[in-house]
DNA sequence: CCAATTTTGTACTGATTAATACAAAAATCA
DNA sequence: TGATTTTTGTATTAATCAGTACAAAATTGG
């Protein structure tokens, strides 16, 4: 074992969280050290001892998103109900998310994404990691609806999958740059009535 | 009339459709003026002088990428021949768009909505103008569709073309980031799929 | 108490940023 | 031709960038 040094002042996950929130405000380019030093409480000292670099502070940042995130989608899926209801609560949840007071700042993983997933294999991993488990969670619903005799014949399980996986994602999409309420309950509703 | 001194060595347009394929490859904030001067092969002082500053032809580039593009898109959907293959012919576009070889770019408009929509008011009202006009060529050939019997009755136009938008989208989000063409296929079969 | 170890804050680095200053170049008009 | 005007290329600016150097501070083990 090291001799154990001067004790960290800090918690790393909270730090994460901290960085978190600095770089779903402003992205990851638009974003400096000095703004995640402001934000986490960290001098650049402790802040590159601990976490290495920007970049790095970034795949954790973003990795802890993905997973709180990802459990929650699926629980959400998981609940017991009818398809409907279930599929209703992840879109009400998302508008929720989007239209929240903290202000617009839409999914960290979408956002992400688009900046960055053509050029870090990270930020590509992760959410391509993410999709497909909403994915996988959203197919075993639709499956279990399907039992349930809650799904109109002659449409298979994939498609429809992929149907609510895009609208989803362009819900979000639109909520993040638009923020128009009415349409966002608009794209529910239609989502919603692939059912009848 | 002013008197005319030394002409432009330059196209207006040439030079905008250039710094539009360096926003388009690098985002607004990973592109410095120095890779504009580069990708448009202007002088840093002929850039200014013409454009003013990095902003304002990035709302230039913008502005252009979005009235061509929506063209194009509302082209598609004018264009004689049932609904479904006329929705049919927008995503086969679109995924022809995002997997071509110019390389996983996306859609610009998209992009910058992401990117900056939340704290630029030009972003943002190009992208709410982009989404209301394919939103309305949307609902016009849904009405369309609707009159020549291939809309299955009790679905609203409004609530159809929000699902069409959003699982648009979301589709071109998913083909950016994850470039999965087996999803992307799925995603318009699902789509088409609404109007059996 | 002291050597060893780690954390912390600050000062600093060289590179890069968007934008400007300005003189030379190239045109028009008288 | 020469005064006027605009464009062009280059040099330069002040600010900011990500990351490092390093000494003081704070701990543990002996």
């Amino acid at each position: 074992m090291s001799k154990s040094g001067r004790p960290r002042e800090f918690e790393d996950t909270t730090v994460i969280d901290a960085a978190m929130e600095v770089f779903w405000k402003n992205g990851y380019e638009a974003c400096s050290t000095d703004d995640l030093c402001k934000g986490t409480g960290l001098g650049r000292g402790s802040l590159y001892n601990a976490f290495g670099s920007k970049h790095e502070l970034y795949e954790q940042a973003l990795l802890r998103y993905h997973r709180a995130g990802i459990d929650a989608q699926i629980d959400i899926l998981r609940r017991p109900g009818r398809l409907r209801e279930r599929l209703r609560a992840l879109l009400e949840w998302a508008i929720r998310e989007d239209f929240s007071d903290a202000g617009r700042r839409g999914c960290l993983i979408i956002n992400a994404a688009m900046e960055r997933a053509q050029k870090d294999p990270a930020v590509e991993r992760i959410f391509k990691q993410h999709v497909d488990r909403l994915g996988q969670a959203l197919s075993e619903a639709i499956e279990e609806g399907r039992n349930a005799g809650e799904v109109p014949s002659g449409r298979r399980t994939s498609e429809l999958a992929a149907l609510f996986l895009s609208s989803y994602y362009g819900l979000r999409v639109l909520n993040a740059a638009a923020q128009n309420r009415g349409m966002a309950d608009q794209v529910a509703e239609g989502v919603l009535n692939v059912l009848n």
